[in-house]
RNA sequence: GCGGGAGUAGCUCAGUUGGUAGAGCAUUAGCCUUCCAAGCUAAGGGUCGCGGAUUCGAAUUCCGUCUCCCGCUCCA
């Protein structure tokens, strides 16, 4: 089956067993928003713990936080984000394709510079040696002509840009008769703002409102209380802060169901480390990273690097882990070696030190932060597309059957347990309840006893439920049961007693990273 | 945002030249069977995405609009 069609059913899949609904559904639905259902925030939740685990519990140098959505609108200034997230945008009507307005500008003035620039070399062949460069620089009439032109130009351009006139940037591609690279026609839309940061207003009277923004991305948050986390929490270098929360950003193309969201959730970790080692550090978290998606065990091929040839201004390597999605490899983690650009950044912008003491050295400096970025939303869609499976189950004998089943690892399997009477009379149902008030302390069950057992059965593959416990006559007078398992369809029998060791052992942490 | 396709029950879809809205699966209640779905009986569930126009009458024709999918574009 194609693997488009594989992701039609996986959408409808989820909408059909409550892990993912459209936002705001009855009202035609929120573009690019998600709802995640009654299963779906227990797999949510399952991910973000797996994560959190592996992250803050098993090392002792990682602490978390949790920073307020909220932040000071100065720290997206600091960051790059008021305006890198601020690009007007232009569309050429004839060739379809969108530009920066603003680079189409300045690609314009680069050619004023070009034409001097040849002119220039022109009067230098024709002169040979006693050529005075600067003094036909600044006598040539053509090159005085020009030069005036493209300075009125930039002025116009400066005074557009810093005055936010989008009308006036069309006004500056229209008088320049500038042309779409592609179809060379001026068949221009109005510039527009695509703004990717949400604003909003904080303080409840308009005079004194203040203008902030939805934070894009949760590493600001670990940047700025670093010293309070790194004092606080006696930190030493290297240490990493973890923080698990929701960013917001206004795509102008959300696509691929919860693959690109305007409401997503990060996980991040900001690791701090010496300036010089942040090399190695960036190394050995790319690997740890990717052991970490391994051990789920969707296979190695379907995971791969993606080195950045064309970094970030704040980064010396960049690198993404991508996961082979049904409509191809895209990113799922970044592992980017920042610098110390950020808290440089907030360190002139707010004035305040943002230096780590190094009793070793004896001396303080900026610390240098490698960063992991995960998005939970596109890890959901990874683990979700990587465990659903249409079997065929035809027997031997033609008669055809089939199942759709999740095969989700049990540490993140939003139900652990179903708890299933072969049949619903004598006391089996009793017996079952008993077992379900039992356990579920300890994990999230599901007690069935409505249609076949073999339906039954079906129902919780599709959801992805790891194991059933089936109550049987032979648990009468025994107190045995048999667990089926999921993905072999194999059943076994154990005393009611030894369930809850059997069952914690298999969705444990531990047992997962085994796998590593 | 542009181009193309689509929107009818929880899911997948049918619905002829305009004439009272359907199926399969799913769900609920009951019966039968009892270790791997689709047995029997019955029931619930639809402003046909939304708004307007044409018409005696619109799921169906026209216009607008919203949402989703594919491609382009963008992507710290």
């Amino acid at each position: 089956m194609a693997q488009e069609d594989i992701f039609k059913k996986l959408v409808s899949h989820c909408k059909e067993y409550g892990y993912v609904f459209p936002s705001s559904e009855i009202y035609d639905g929120l573009g690019a928003v998600y709802d995640y259902g009654q299963y779906g925030v227990e797999l949510k939740n399952n991910i973000k713990k797996y994560w959190w685990d592996s992250m803050v519990l098993l090392h002792d140098n990682i602490v978390g936080l949790d920073s307020a959505i909220f932040m000071h609108p100065t720290i997206w200034k600091a960051s790059g984000h008021v305006d890198a997230f601020n690009d007007p945008l232009i569309d050429n009507k004839d060739s379809k394709k969108r530009y920066r307005a603003d680079v189409l500008i300045e690609e314009h003035l680069a050619k004023f510079e070009e034409k001097i620039e040849k002119e220039v070399e022109k009067a230098k062949n024709r002169f040979g040696e006693k050529f005075d460069e600067p003094l036909y620089r600044s006598t040539n009439p053509r090159i005085l002509e020009t030069k005036q032109k493209s300075d009125q130009l930039h002025e116009r351009f400066v005074n557009a840009i810093t005055n936010n006139d989008l009308a006036e940037l069309k006004q500056i591609i229209i008088d320049n008769e500038i042309v779409c690279p592609v179809s060379g026609t001026r068949n221009w839309t109005d510039v527009r703002q695509f703004n990717l940061m949400f604003a909003t207003e904080i303080g409840s009277t308009s005079d004194s409102a203040m203008k902030i923004f939805l934070r894009p991305e949760t590493a600001q948050g670990i940047f700025v209380n670093f010293l309070n986390v790194q004092k606080t929490g006696r930190m030493r270098l290297p240490f990493g802060i973890a923080q698990i929360g929701k960013a917001f950003r206004n795509e102008i193309v959300a696509r691929q169901f919860i693959f690109r969201m305007r409401e997503f959730e990060q996980m991040e970790m900001q690791f701090f480390v010496q300036p010089g080692t942040e090399l190695a550090w960036f190394e050995h978290w790319k690997e740890a990273r990717m052991k970490w998606h391994q051990a789920l065990g969707f296979g190695e091929k379907n995971y791969r690097f993606h080195d950045h040839d064309k970094l970030a201004h704040y980064a010396n390597a960049a690198s993404d882990i991508e996961f082979k999605f049904p409509f191809g490899f895209k990113e799922v983690e970044g592992i980017h070696s920042r610098t110390d650009f950020d808290l440089k950044q907030h360190q002139e912008f707010s004035g305040k030190k943002m230096q780590y003491f190094d009793p070793e050295k004896n001396e303080s400096y900026v610390p240098y932060v490698i960063e992991t970025s995960i998005g939970v939303d596109r890890m959901f869609l990874q683990v979700i597309s990587a465990s659903y499976y249409e079997e065929d189950l035809t027997k031997e004998d033609g008669v055809a059957d089939s199942r759709v089943v999740l095969r989700l690892p049990p540490v993140l399997a939003p139900v652990k347990l179903a708890v299933l009477p072969l049949v619903k009379k004598d006391d089996l149902p009793v017996l079952s309840r008993k077992i379900v008030d039992e356990l579920k302390f300890d994990f999230n069950c599901q007690y069935d006893e409505k249609d076949s057992i073999g339906k039954r059965y079906r129902r919780q593959d599709a959801i992805g439920t790891p194991f059933c416990i089936t109550i049987d006559y032979q648990t009468v007078e025994d107190k045995t049961v048999t667990i089926r398992y999921r993905d072999s369809m194999q059943q076994e029998r154990v005393a009611i007693e030894k369930l809850r060791d059997i069952i914690a052992d298999k969705v444990s942490l531990r047992e997962q990273l085994k796998k590593l």
